[in-house]
DNA sequence: TTCACTTCGAGAAAGCATTCACAAGCTCGG
DNA sequence: CCGAGCTTGTGAATGCTTTCTCGAAGTGAA
């Protein structure tokens, strides 16, 4: 078994294991009791040297011969990813965006409850948004306390996204994800993840523009 | 200047590109008439290095000594970005973040027009969001060729998203921005991009965990 | 003009990530 | 127990990205 213990997992690997996650979901769904790297290659629509070596980097969990436990794999993904535990977060900003994302059901079965919404608009304090209440700005602080917020979804417009992060940071929060479209800067500590619509439109519109396409076009495993 | 000419612009170049063009339009904005690769960097949240190289990709538009026209600059990149020219995009699932996203301001402005809203529950069909009705699935192949729709958005629970992404496709459809948390096939000659609310909290969570920050960690601003 | 200073462009080096290729390890049929 | 057939795990090779470095080219002052 090679020989393991503490390896630095690579970031890339990183942005991969919410996928596999996904795929042996399914597995699970399906009673698969093992699967290939083949088979989650498929699912996760990568290639399966990929799904090997990423595996890899998390011990040697698989059979050879066989393929890999779901259960046991998705279990051990699940603790590396840190979805054994509860992650309650605030969204900030109450707008189409951001009560769209208070209403959305498919993350929040994940182990990520939104805890919060805020806003600083004073007609949309008060406003019920499914089961949260908007929130003024300023009681920030104390909710992230109260409630162990420990991730907070920014989805303001671009021009507040930077004293939103700024607030969110000296209220404790480690863990940013940002919908506004504009670059926050954060201390060395924070992570920051960006999720910008317009971006990645225009990266589709660059391929299309040239006829071409982004990313490894499609899986097609091939055996030379 | 080098020898330059149709180069090919490298993907991770491609995808920073939609970030100097933001930045370019604050420096617009402020009426700065040149901007340096240092500037750049900063707004853009990148290393001077990166910007440099990425812009010597498009062409030598930088003086030395001086930095890059801003205006001129700006315009290279919405040409190489195709922003010049209208891209009208479908949005298929009128639920809540299909909704939020055809009222979301913000990327319509920049050149990606809504001009289609799909779902086929019957429900659904009929209502208004924005300045949109909700139009049957079936319509969906005439809707394309009729408005020229080139983007598909699919905004639908994860099970609907790869019969949604064959009917887009065979529509006529080359450019997808998914939504939904899961994978889809396509054949070769179609651009995917996905954006997944799960996978970066997951990610976030990962670092989180470890007391670690993904990404380099750059950027200096403090906050109180 | 010359000098001090600034900034780009791009080759070269270094660092990551992906893919290849195959030995090692497992199962199962006989 | 043995050999055939799978499938993992991982070093090595390849390819892509980022960073380093510095010559070339511009500015403005004297």
């Amino acid at each position: 078994m090679g020989h393991n213990g503490r390896r630095r997992i690579p970031e890339a690997t990183v942005a991969r294991l919410p996928l596999y996650y996904r795929s042996l979901i399914d597995c699970n769904e399906r009673d698969l009791a093992t699967v290939s790297s083949d088979q989650l290659a498929e699912l996760a629509g990568v290639n399966a040297a990929k799904v090997r070596k990423d595996l890899s980097y998390l011990g040697s969990y698989g059979t050879r011969g066989v393929g890999y436990d779901v259960e046991y794999l998705l279990h051990e993904i699940s603790r590396e990813l840190g979805l054994t535990q509860d992650w309650p977060c605030v969204i900030v900003g109450a707008g189409n965006l951001g009560a769209a994302l208070a209403n959305y059901r498919g993350f929040g079965a994940r182990g990520f409850r939104i805890v919060g919404l805020v806003d600083d608009a004073s007609d949309k304090v008060g406003q019920t948004v499914g089961e949260l209440t908007v929130e003024p700005m300023h009681t920030l602080a104390n909710m992230v306390n109260e409630r162990s917020i420990s991730i907070g979804i920014i989805a303001t417009p671009a021009s507040a996204a930077q004293p939103v992060a700024d607030a969110l940071i000296s209220a404790g929060i480690r863990s940013v994800l940002n919908f506004a479209p504009a670059v926050i800067s954060v201390p060395p500590n924070v992570s920051v993840r960006k999720v910008d619509l317009a971006t990645e439109l225009q990266i589709l519109s660059f391929y299309q523009l040239r006829g071409l396409t982004s990313g490894p076009a499609l899986v097609v495993d091939r055996p030379a």
